[in-house]
DNA sequence: ATCTTCACTTAACATTCGCTTAACATTAAA
DNA sequence: TTTAATGTTAAGCGAATGTTAAGTGAAGAT
């Protein structure tokens, strides 16, 4: 089954490379060098996945993916940035807009078709690399990073994966021992004061109102 | 599907009476007239709903009744209790003892059907995740809120223990005992108005109008 | 090798807030 | 009416949690 990939850059010559690599893999490719006619091939194409240059004239990448979000008419494609590296902005904002992935430039063929190939499969188990549900708080489990309000946040082992736990169920209440055994592991004991004491690091970092304590129970992280 | 009552009355005529109606009403009914006889059988046969009478030779209904409720191996009937009326402490006495409901005589046979038929209706619900049954008062135990007329009410965690238990049968008179047991627990000791004031909290949050006082015996949560 | 850094834990102390109690008021059953 | 049971309120306790700083050990840097 072929999948259908639409790229939209303004750059002719990588809208050439990129294509030709994913036509010779087997995709089908859509292509436009202007934001305004890649916007209208979105909405008019069913496409699987669209890469989409974040800077553009007249309409960046940002305001296309969130174009394109917005329309619930349409059956709602995977959306991966190409950025410049380091362009640190602009990918929080891509992932605020409902970006799924970004790719840095300049575009190494061989990188960007495995990552074209992980982003398709993903699509077909719906398992999320990263949480990209509107919410504030964005984990990205590749680079152990917390994306929050404009902000990359480095995030250590534990605080990380004690907020991915709470972040799979946001609203869920998780016990103090659930969180001991799924953090920490069954067989480690650590005092009493240790989880407390995480969960303030994190509180410190994206603020009091996301981790609300249920006394005598655990905690829990709520959108507000 | 046949619902099996179990009926237990020392009088022959009204143990004739009410099988009469309840087998010309479909159901499958099991008979004694003595209480030993009735509790051998209600142990050893599944019955959805016992009725019960309480002034009997030998051993008289509530122990019966008190028996059977003390038996975990077997699946908890329905119990009600067929009382002469004005015979009050036997109506308080059955309830502490595990009773549903109390039936006065003398039995009218189209009031019995429709107290039968509405006591095992109730029995239907059964438990699921979040008490849904178009309640206006919802539990949700994962995330230990309260749904109550479109708000979330966030709820300590015996007053959640405490309504949990009211709701987990819509009612049924939960005595001070059985109340202090399930959600304190048998060994911890506590003073004579903790119940009431955790009550008071509840109906502070839903109204005074869902939970209702039993005098002498317990409280009860009923939809309105 | 030694130093530095940093994640993680621990421990001591502070604070919060759910829970209980107790005193008094009110109700409903006898 | 009488009385036991329950309602009501506010105060205080205490366990659970918050907070802070220091200690430890591993990994990388110099």
């Amino acid at each position: 089954m072929k999948r259908t990939v639409l790229l939209i850059d303004d750059d002719p010559d990588i809208v050439q490379l990129i294509s030709y690599n994913l036509e010779n893999e087997g995709y089908n490719v859509h292509t436009a060098t202007d934001s305004e006619e890649g916007l209208k091939l979105a909405l008019s194409i069913k496409s699987d996945l669209i890469l989409l240059d974040v800077m553009m004239p007249k309409m960046d990448g940002i305001e296309v993916c969130e174009t394109i979000r917005e329309n619930n008419s349409i059956e709602q494609p995977i959306i991966a940035f190409l950025t410049s590296r380091n362009e640190d902005y602009s990918q929080i904002a891509g992932f605020k807009a409902g970006g799924d992935d970004y790719i840095n430039k300049p575009i190494r063929p061989k990188v960007l078709l495995s990552r074209v190939e992980a982003l398709l499969r993903r699509n077909h188990n719906s398992n999320d690399n990263t949480n990209t549900n509107e919410q504030s708080v964005i984990l990205d489990r590749e680079r152990f990073l917390l994306l929050f309000e404009e902000k990359e946040i480095q995030l250590p082992k534990k605080e990380f994966e004690l907020l991915e736990l709470l972040l799979s169920k946001p609203g869920k209440v998780f016990p103090r021992d659930q969180i001991l055994s799924k953090v920490w592991g069954d067989d480690t004991v650590v005092g009493e004061r240790t989880i407390d004491v995480h969960i303030r690091k994190l509180r410190e970092k994206i603020g009091d109102a996301y981790i609300r304590t249920i006394k005598g129970v655990g905690y829990t992280y709520n959108e507000m």
